[in-house]
Formats: structure tokens, sequence, C-alpha cells
DNA sequence: AACGGGTATTGGAACGGTCCAACGCAGCGT
DNA sequence: ACGCTGCGTTGGACCGTTCCAATACCCGTT
């Protein structure tokens, strides 16, 4: 059966008035008469009238819509942040289109570029690599936040993110408070948002007179990544009694690595992630971690894009949210 | 700035030939000379030039998109869905519109609206609830596929699951040949899955004859719910040796109980979830499972979605696939 | 030189909405 | 009786595409 959805036109015929007053009586703009607007309602739902969004967006030019990028919907805070922004977002009268990158730069750039072609509105990117269509957003002038990163020196790009730098700090300064002196890292690659976290770590080291204890070890924000980092910090002849490692993720890895080796977490080694994810608090889990404020920070990134979509002409702004310390079980006083 | 965005017709002004020269060259639909074409891509990328996908989905009177409803994004496992929904989608030439559900049945009942709104061509439903849409979106004719559930009986509706049922009987069956008999059930509350892994349990466990040693404790979808429970199980006199929890997230938490009493698994008690989430393979959790094949099962749900797309009228299939025993850390075999 | 045939190109009518200027009609004041 | 005013309503233009029928052009035949 062809079926053809019916348009605004059938409901028209059907209720005897013309089409601009059903228009008008969809988006109940005042104006219409009490009989004009029951025969109207009566007639669309009958034929279960549905607007066409395609067509409204055409003859709005605006497709009130809001493009959402998530480089890694594997990764647990991808969710939470996600959840903020569609929250934000829902409450401005907005939608979302959620589309998911990959590690492939090109099918990133077009699924950026299908935004585009959609006329969202704005965009929202939600992770730590700098995403491959991110300049033609800024070309085309789509009010763009990225998320977990800070672009504030990319001219044009408003940023979110938490202050990875400070963090890396804080991490430091927990175990330091412990008693630690001995505190390697595992590095979360080569990225931006990996490479602030180590040097916040180096910087708090070298500021507890550590210089000579610095050691980083190649991680990945992955399981694997933190479990093989881990390993090799295990080896090495430091005798390392803490462990910052970049992110959560990783540091699950690394919880893996100790218990591969039979040291007791806490009371051998101690280990402190980055990140904050809802996994780390499950029980069995139970991760120290410098969280960040993974829902606040997609609630504010959609109140800045919308501001900035009110006035595309502002300065571009970096928003820098404080993390904070969380002390769950796997961190503990040194004692040899 | 105004800055409104060049149209086809910008382009062909500036390459001095006509719009419709401009349509058929965007889409290189042959019978365009070189000359025309190259003048055309020129003139395109001068002024930035982004077909409108409104204005085509309008004119095709089709929007190439497939509208996916993710209700629990929380859930690892829907990450895994989707990767395999996107990937078939993807290759077979539409995009997808991602939103999420809610527990609010209106919230859902109206992303669901939305997605009709834009003329989506099919929908894939991920999530064990029953959608709120769903009976709307069988009357308004709109392809559907729901993943994660049994709906053949719900007429009109392509379904796609494992089979809970015989999942939960294999978990009896792997608890069983290890020596256990005092098996409890941690349930997942009272959606159709739970129920049906529920049965699976009571059915295996009558088979073995252990009709007496029926015991499900309620628990939820969740690593809170799966602590829960399994306090209550533990809390009872009854003795388990053996608990099968009815999704993994659940079986983290009931990790937790364990740990939190003291318990040792596998040596003092055996576990085992449900749904083969990534996070379960984690070396720290380990966790043994009945594994759901999740990419797979995106991946013939978006196949199966356009099958019924090319054909309206065939009749609703429910396709079954095997989930399969994932033995990790946390069973082992019985000793009192 | 006229003709046919193919290829490259074009104008205009859709598509399903929103917007706007104009219209009919009541009630009102004068 | 007259023109106002204001409300409810209407037709038609427009949004940026695609599609189709029609056209222009070139080339080889006859």
């Amino acid at each position: 059966m062809a079926a053809p959805r019916p348009t605004i036109k059938d409901v028209a015929a059907l209720a005897g008035v013309s089409k601009s007053l059903v228009s008008l009586a969809m988006r109940d703009s005042g104006r219409v008469s009490p009989e004009s607007l029951t025969a109207i309602r009566a007639a669309a739902d009958e034929l279960g009238y549905r607007p066409n969004a395609a067509a409204r967006s055409l003859a709005d030019r605006r497709s009130n819509t809001i493009g959402v990028l998530v480089q890694d919907l594997h990764n647990p805070i991808s969710a939470e942040i996600i959840d903020g922004v569609q929250r934000q977002v829902r409450a401005s009268g907005y939608h979302t289109m959620l589309v998911t990158g990959s590690e492939v730069a090109e099918l990133e750039q077009s699924e950026i570029e299908k935004l585009l072609e959609f006329q969202v509105e704005g965009l929202v990117i939600i992770g730590h690599r700098m995403p491959a269509g991110a300049r033609a957003a800024i070309k085309g002038y789509c009010p763009t936040v990225i998320i977990s990163r800070a672009e504030s020196d990319i001219a044009g790009l408003d940023s979110i993110s938490n202050d990875d730098n400070a963090g890396g700090r804080m991490a430091v300064d927990h175990l330091y408070s412990l008693g630690h002196r001995a505190i390697a890292h595992i590095t979360g690659g080569d990225n931006k948002v990996a490479l602030m976290r180590k040097s916040g770590y180096e910087s708090a080291m070298t500021g507890y007179g550590l210089a000579t204890q610095l050691a980083s070890y190649e991680g990945a924000f992955t399981d694997e990544g933190g479990y093989r980092g881990t390993c090799a910090a295990l080896d090495s002849k430091m005798g390392h009694s803490a462990i910052f490692v970049a992110n959560d993720l990783a540091a699950v890895g690394a919880l893996a690595a100790a218990a591969d080796r039979g040291l007791k977490v806490p009371d051998e080694l101690s280990i402190i992630g980055y990140d904050g994810m809802a996994l780390g608090g499950l029980r069995s889990i139970s991760l120290t971690t410098i969280a960040q404020p993974l829902a606040t920070m997609g609630l504010d990134a959609a109140a800045l894009l919308f501001l900035r979509i009110k006035d595309p002409t502002r300065p571009p702004v970096h928003i820098g949210l404080e993390p904070r310390l969380v002390i769950r079980n796997s961190t503990g006083v040194y004692h040899r």
C-alpha cells in the first residue's frame, strides 16, 4: 500500500477550511475560532496527520535541531554528558540529532557533514580528540561547542572542559598526602587531554621536590592501555607505591594488573583514576578518581551553545570546571 | 552577520549554468559535460555550498534516514548494539537519527513522534521495555524493528532478540555442571526480558529436580538492584553457593555484595550474569556471563528493517539468536 | 540542404509547510 | 446609512531541492 502520509491540505479539505488555517491551528497561535479548532483537531487525528519536519524546516529556514557528535560512545562517560546536553536542549525547545564518530577521520567528517546538511542550528562535540570537521564547522559559521577539550586556542570555537591540569595535580596531591612518594603515571596517549593530565602530574611532582621520581608509562584511554602501562610500571624497579592513571577505564585495567601481580589494592598499591564514570562507583570497583562534573558539562555546553546561537558574534569562551576528588577504596595510606 | 547559506541557485549563477544542471552535477548522475562539472565543483566550494537536506527530503519524498530509539543509554550494552545498527544502516546508504528514551513514557512517546515528523523511513528500538510509541509506529505504518524483546506477539512489529529463556537455562546448566545445587536467582524486574530469563532459570532448576531449591530475589537491571538482591539472597538461610543474576550490570553489584560479606568469588560463591557487556570482560571484573551477540543483533535488526522497508507487506518475523556462555573467573566448581 | 538522433542543458511544476497582505463580516460609534 | 475597527479566514508567494518535458546544439546521414 502506498499510503501517502496525509498533508496539511488533506486535513484542510476534511475540516472544510483553508490550509493556512490548519497551519495556524497546529501551532495554536491564537486567532482561531473554537469551532474551527475542534473541527481541525478532529480531522487531523482522524487522518493521523503529522506535520512534515522537512517542509517546516524549509519554510521556517530553521531546523530547530542541535547536532551532537559523540566520538566514543563506548566510554561510559559519554552517556552522562549526553544526558546533560539532551536535558538542556530539550528544555530550550530544540531536538537533538546524535551521531557517533569513529577512529576514521573521514567517517567522522562525513557525519558532521550530514549534520550540517540537516541545517542543524548548532553543534556539540563530545570527545577528547580534535574532531575532523571542526574547522569546517567554523568556516560554515555553525555555532559549535566542544566538550572535554579546551579549544579556546582555536579561534571561533567555544569549549568546555574540566581543568585537566589541575586535576592531574589534585591526583598527585591526594596520593602525596597519603604518604606516597614513588608515584607513577600511566598516560592516555598523545591527545591534548591526556597530555594536560600528564603535565599536571609532572608539575605537582616537581612542586613536591619529587622530580627524580617522575615516571610516565605509555597507556591509552582504555582498559587494555591501563593494564599494559601498569604492568610496565610494576616491572620497572622503581618501587612505585601509587599510580595515577589517565582515565577511569584505564584505571580499571590497572586494578586488574595489580590483581594479576597479587598486589593488594590499596594496601600494597594505590590507584587513582580520572573522569568519575558511574561505573567506577560500582562497589566491586570502588575506584578513587578525579571526577569531572559530567552532567553539568553537558548542560553548560548546551547553554553556551544557545548563547552563541543568539549572538554569533560574541567572542569564543572556554569554560573550565573544577574537577573534584572522589575518594573510594583504591587508594590508601602508604606503609612499606 | 546574516550569512545566508548559499543555495543551489547561487552556485548555478556563479558557474553560469542552470540550477537543474547543478542539481545533476551534485549527484554526479552522468550526462554532465566535464567542463560544466568542474565549473560547478569550483563554484560550489568557493561558496562553501552544502545541499539542504530538508529541501531534498521534501522533493524526494524520502528522508534517507532511520530513527533509532535507545531506551537506556547508560547500559553499556546499548553502545555495542548501536554500533551494529549504525554500521549496517550506513552500509545501506542511510543515516541514523539517534534519540534516547527515558523512564517517562510521555517523553519517550514524544521522541518517537519527533522521529516520525522527520519522516524517518524506519525505526529501530533498542530496549527491554515496551516502547510507549510502538503502537503509534505500527498504526502509522512506519517500519519498525525492536531489539532485545520478542514482539512477535504484537502484530506488525519485527523483532530480534536472543533467546532469554534458553539463556537462563544455560546459566543454570553451567552452574549445575560445576556441582552447584543451591542456585539462587536475582531478578531484573517485571519486564518481559527479565521474566523470560527467570522462567529459563525455573525450568532448568525443575528439570534438574531442584524445584525445592528455587529461590528468586527481587532485583533490577542495575548495579544497585543486583547488590540488594544478592544481599537478600545471602541473608536467607538457604546456603546458596551460586547466583544467577539477571544481567551483567546487576551481577557487578552482586560481586560487590559478596565482597562486602567477605565471600571469595568464585571459591565461596559463584556468580554468573547475562548480556556479555564488554566491561564484564575487564580483568578486574572478569564476570562469567551468558553473552548476547550484541553487534550482530544490531546488524541483523537493521538488515531486517530494510527488508521490511522494501516490502511492507511481509509478515512480521522474530529472529531469535542463540546466546553463548562466556566463562571467566566469577564461577568455579562447588566445594563446601 | 534537410533530417534524425543523441547529448547537454534548461525552465517550471511539484513537494508540504509558513508567512503575509488582503478580504469578508460583525459590531460599533456617529 | 456610513465608515471604522478587529477578528477569523483565505489565496498565493516562497523556502531549496528534484524531476520531467522541452529545447538547443552538434554531428553524421541521405
